[in-house]
Order: C-alpha cells, then structure tokens, then sequence
DNA sequence: CGAGCGATTGATCATAATCAAGCGATGTGG
DNA sequence: CCACATCGCTTGATTATGATCAATCGCTCG
C-alpha cells in the first residue's frame, strides 16, 4: 500500500470515531442509514428480528471491517447492526466517502472487492444453514472465522478471540442454543476444538475443515485487487 | 430512462447473446469469470454444491436480472449458475462494462443499486432458512418472487410463472423434495396458494405475507435510484 | 411401448426443538 | 461483606419437525 493510499485512508476514517457498549447498536432496522460504518475494534454483527421475536444472525464483522458499504443508496435499513463486544468504529459521511473513492481508485476497487467478498460469504452462510448439519454447520463457521482472523492477523497459532455467548452461535447458525451447547460438546470430545472463558482453539484445522465441508475459496483470500485493512490506518 | 440512457443500455446488452436450455449451465464453480451475463429471458439460479452432492440454490434469477456484477474482479467462481428454463442472455465484456459505466453514471448507479438489492435478498434467505418453518419459509419465497416477478410486469392478476420442479424448490429452501411436497398440500389445503402446470397463484396475498412473516422492505422496490431493466432494451 | 422424470403417498427414523431445572461465576445493593 | 439477582452454560426428559427409505402413478418423449 502506497503512501498516497494511505493517506487517503486516514481522511476515510479520520473523521468521527465512535464507541459502544457491547449489544448496543449502531444503526437500527427502520434506521435512515447516514453514513458508511468501519469498524475498527471489537466484533459486531448484522441482523434481523421477526415479528415474533425470532432472531437471525447474518454476518459476523471483524476489526477492519466494513459494515455497510454504500447503504446510504438505500432509504431505509432492512437489518440492524449491533455490538457483540465493546467497539469503535469510524463513522463516514457519503460526501467523504465520494470524495476519497472519487480520487483514489485503489481505494474504489478495494471497497468494491470487500463487497463482493461480503456477498460470497452471505451465499456460503446460505449454503451453510441450508444444507449442513448442525455439527457441520458450528465448524464451518469456526473455520470461516478462524480463516478471517487470520487474514488480518488477529489469530494466534492454532488459536483465536470468540467474544460471543452460545446464545449468539445459535442465532447465526439457526440452532437453538441447547443444541448448540450439545454439538459443542461433540466436537470438543471429538478433539476438534477446545473452548475456553472467549478462546477458541483449533487443534486439527484439517480435520475441522473436512467434517465440516470447509473449502476456503469462497473468501478469495487470494486477493489480486488491494486489500483495505482498516487495521493499517 | 432518457434516451441517452436506453442507448448505453443497449451498447450492453447489444454485445453476444447467447441461449441456452434449461439444465445448462452459464458459468461454473472453479471457472475464472470473463464476462457479466444479464439475464434477457427465463429463468436461472446461483448454486452450490457439496462434496457428497448436496447442493443449494442460493439466488434466483428471473428476466432482467444482473446473473454476477462485476464478477470479473474474483479470481475464481465459487459457485455456479445455471439455467432452470430456456433462457436467453447477453453476455457483457469487462471492457464494455467498465466503458458504458464510465461514461453514464445513471446506469453505474442502477447497477449499484442492483447490487445493493441483490445482497438484501441473500441476507434474506439466510433468514428465512436459518429461521422460519418449512411452511413459513416456501410461503415467504413465494411471496418475494411474486413481488420481484410483478415489479417487472411478469405477473398476471394474481398469478405467475414458477418454471421449475419442486425439487429445485427444495434445494433453495434447504428442505427435502418430499417434505416440499406435503408443505406445498397444506399451503393448497390452507387456500393459500394454487399450483397448476407451472401456473402459481396466490388467491390471498394478504393471509400468505401473514403466515409467512413476509415484510417486502428488504426487496427496497420503492427504489430512488434509477432502474435498470433489460426488459425495457 | 418402454424409459425417465416429476409428483405423490406411506411408514419409519433422526435431528434438533422444547420445556424445565440447576450450577457457577460475577456483580450489586443493603 | 453477605444476600441475592442475573447471566451464561449445562443437563435431563420429552416432543415435533423434517429426513429417509421405498414404492406408485401419470405424463411426455423418443
């Protein structure tokens, strides 16, 4: 990354900066979504309740993380995005987001490529609560997290933060939370995971990877465009 | 749309087009994308398959739709689309993409929009799968295509199209051909839907958004943006 | 006419949901 | 500093939704 880009990514995220509590929210379904939301520490996720109270997980977000690129093209917001842990995140007006991709395509192209990311890993987790099994589908996710984590450096050998409570798991997975609790337990007897007070550890990944019919290509890690790490700034 | 509009519409989808029969595929996981492919007529999906066969539709196309915006940036497709009818498409080069796109915004922004909406949509199924009971979850379904198909003039009264078997049905709602088939008895049952020949109709729209949990928000069909339909070329 | 496909039905099974209770750690107010 | 409330996790018993296995039927098409 180039010191023109760099420069170019302090003005995206040096305006406002905000804080919150974990399960406070920043923007709520219904919401007039105003600015582009980066988040810079502490996991947050997407979001949507039904009627009856039914609620669904739909993505996790990451230190680094973009949490709604462009939805200021949008009226009103179909989801909500909350905390999980304590965050901050930069706040960005559309007038600085337009100014900063209008001059600074590197900066365009890494915004579009995090977008079609975030598509391919809303398809996977169609696919994942579609058609896996519940054993499957807790180390699926585990390895998607595991493999996101470690894209931005935040894993440490075979281990990484999970800051969420098992009521979270359930709610991202479609599962209930006592199930949830039992395929834990599977798969820690099982050797293929250990967690412990928000630490999870994968001590056989391979082994993770093909019980849970984990193929990492749908990250597209492999990134040819430049990579947009709000960690960098 | 002004004129200026319809003929950079028509410079797109003026290129290749190609045809092809139902069950064919238009691109497949592991294939290096070259094109974007907009969908002119019939009927297609976006698919994943697992190993040991179990696949998932994750999207469904109908006439107008954009198959992969902006595609071309992914090194490597992780997923595969194919055709459910025949169908017919254009098949749009990167360079003739990124030449109208430059030179008119309104159609950039329409396909931004497309985008926006698309990913709206697939939250959306990870909700309905990972939330909703098989009843709820067809019913809902049915309600959006309904919608998405009568937002492009595609319905007639209460009816529409819906072209494909119940086993594809099954392999988007993450349910069982069979159980598909008790669920779609008791929606008839119930008189909330008739299904004759590929004919849908759905007698009390009203009752189905009821059952189903269906809020069309998520569709965002009150669009301020400006709407790009390859139906209207 | 026979093959194949899609829809349908029946019987049985399994995965995951539901209901309910208890445990341990943390935190707070009296 | 203790009492108690809360939260997250865990366990047990039971139920239900949906999966699986298997067979049949009607239709279209070669």
């Amino acid at each position: 990354m180039s010191a023109i880009d760099r420069a170019a990514l302090d003005e995206l995220v040096g305006g406002r900066q905000r804080r919150l509590q974990a399960r406070d929210d920043i923007i709520r379904e219904g919401d007039r979504p105003e600015d582009m939301n980066l988040l810079l520490t502490g996991w947050a996720c997407r979001y949507k309740t039904l009627e009856d109270g039914r609620r669904q997980i739909t993505s996790f977000f990451l230190p680094g993380d973009i949490c709604d690129l462009n939805v200021f093209y949008l009226r009103m917001m179909d989801h909500s995005i909350g905390a999980l842990t304590g965050i901050t995140y930069a706040e960005v007006p559309r007038a600085t987001y337009e100014r900063v991709s209008g001059r600074h395509p590197r900066i365009l192209q890494a915004l579009t490529w995090d977008t079609l990311v975030a598509m391919a890993v809303q398809r996977e987790w169609t696919v994942n609560i579609g058609q896996r099994s519940a054993y499957e589908r807790i180390g699926h996710l585990f390895c998607e997290l595991f493999y996101r984590l470690r894209a931005v450096g935040l894993t440490d050998g075979d281990s990484c933060d999970l800051p969420f409570t098992q009521i979270d798991l359930a709610d991202a997975t479609g599962l209930t939370p006592v199930h949830v609790n039992r395929t834990l337990q599977e798969l820690r007897a099982n050797g293929l995971i250990r967690l412990d007070r928000r630490t999870l550890t994968l001590p056989d990944l391979a082994a993770l990877k093909r019980d849970a019919l984990f193929d990492p290509t749908y990250l597209h890690l492999d990134r040819e465009g430049a990579h947009l790490d709000a960690n960098d700034a």
